[in-house]
DNA sequence: GATGAATGAGGCTTCATTCAT
DNA sequence: CATGAATGAAGCCTCATTCAT
């Protein structure tokens, strides 16, 4: 009953990350949101009571993906989990830049938007501890250069995702070229 | 005499640049910029005739500085220029973030903004043929790995600029770190 | 220095109250407020923040007044004490509409209109005092009729405010009509 | 058989009438009614065109409820009349207050509303005159205080339904303690 | 030149009302 | 009939910019 929907809540969570990655968050407006939907502004309304529970909503979503594709990851050898980390933060590379967002949002006006955010914090404390288990092993197992500190290899390794991929090299591919400047360098071997 | 001068056109931009940093582009707002300044909001028309020229003249003063430093270096040998180079880059490590702002600027409010920006523009193209004429030379003087593409090459150089720098490491040693990362890798030799 | 004001503060408290009397509290619009000041809307957010402190600023200053006159009034007959209490409820006999607003008011907006509102409460506190006091010696010195219960004597004095003095009777003779009426009543004596 | 009916015409004037009083005619809002209903909001439409022609029928219908009880009061003896006017003002308290709106209320938007607002006016003069006789009789009959201006005398009766019971005394007997207090005064006798 | 005040355009949000199922 | 969703008008508030002192 009633009528149909304009759109679903999963079309405007895609909006969002679009024209949150274009205007970056201070630039997000609903105006332009809605632009890119197909019905009216006030519409969205309908979903979410403003817009810190849409961008909150939105990074929460990005960070579920990313949590359980993250989670599904084979940890048996370091390296390779590493490797197929990386694949995961490059399919969902914009997750990064979204996250950069989290603590602009204005928890006061929206309790939705605060426990959204709260589920992003504890999400991001458990990809955090992955790497570092990861990392801690690597080390240990002698794969990693002991003369670096490892903050700095862990820096340059979350770093490699923001690479512009200038020749649009396909992703898979992609990631193991930047895995392998990372672990070998680019100098000559 | 007049009234005391409430603050300089240098503080303005380094105020300018500041802000731009933390709130990003969309989040520049005058109100933000005159807290930081010691007269009134509306002083600031003084220097410039809107919010456009500003933030043009910030990038346009930014891209001067590295661009001065940038052409000081010595290209002789060219493995050390880059290494150089890479100390310029980090040492104003923000104008490579503001660059990013440049395209979002509205050239059609004011002919001032868009003559900064087309010097902006300019200098930028400078910078790169730099940066590809020692690239190239690095390669034919067989420094690099050659199964390795160079824009990709090119492309984890520039972006080691935004590396967080977690531990605090003076920039000289920072750079030096970044560059041995990007060369040798991280692998255990 | 600057330009000259559009209005003071104190005019837009006396349009506050005109408003806030003749259209209720959720009929209280910034526009209606505007249309009877000389300037444009937004000037209002010169000298208040927001709405809420705009009510909330009105009612601390009516409250203001009246306590300052109710405080003045001499105790020693209470009686008189009494007629003279009617007399400044008279003359601010808005205040008491305006009073029964306050609890509409959303004071999580605002911090300086819970302040307000706090002032507003703590002078309630007092003036109730002051008639409980007054009332109390009244019916001790015999002066009120002791077979009718106390506060419904207190509750028709106070309701006496809001009587519509349809003659237009001057407010020193009204008010003492009005104290007339209730003491002797209306009846043949 | 149709749907099962959503809620019926008297229960959303009676909701209505509740919102009314609590809100007041600017803060009376359909959302606040359909939330104390258990049918939609837009179910409403199916018994008023707007939100004009519910208040004025609620209006009307409290008139005809007051009128009908008024008509019905035995006048042979005024005193005893008044007395059980009261009781009917008292028992209809809120009617004083919801007339207080039908000014409010905008007519052009809905012939229906006027044609309602219409025969309020014209019971609330039907009202008025028979207070008018009953005043008029009880002077003539020498039961009023020939002192004290007959406008006067009215008011305060009118004003007396408004006086809030603390005491939550049954209507009936706080009638009459109403109707004494008036008549007789508050002072010792 | 420097300032504080004034202002209108534009963004967010709410709400009466309409529509399609 | 009943409903849930859609919508635009309108209200609040902010901000770049202009103005008068």
């Amino acid at each position: 009953m009633g009528r149909k929907q304009a759109f679903t809540r999963s079309e405007l969570l895609d909006q969002t990350k679009r024209v949150l990655l274009e205007y970056g968050y201070e630039g997000f407006q609903l105006k332009l949101l809605s632009k890119s939907l197909v019905g009216a502004r006030s519409t969205i309304y309908q979903y979410y009571a403003n817009k810190e529970e849409i961008v909150a909503a939105c990074m929460k979503r990005s960070m579920e993906n990313v949590l359980q594709k993250a989670s599904a990851i084979d940890e048996t050898e370091c390296m390779d989990a590493l490797q197929h980390l990386l694949d995961v933060y490059l399919e969902e590379a914009d997750f990064h830049q979204l996250l950069g967002y989290a603590h602009k949002i204005n928890k006061a006006n929206s309790a939705a938007a605060a426990h959204d955010l709260e589920f992003v914090e504890q999400a991001h404390v458990t990809l955090k501890s992955q790497l570092e288990r990861l990392f801690a092993r690597a080390q240990e197992e002698g794969h990693l250069n002991t003369s670096i500190p490892l903050p700095a290899i862990i820096g340059v390794f979350f770093n490699l995702i923001e690479t512009p991929n200038m020749m649009n090299i396909p992703t898979p591919q992609w990631s193991k070229l930047l895995y392998q400047m990372w672990l070998g360098g680019v100098g000559r071997r």
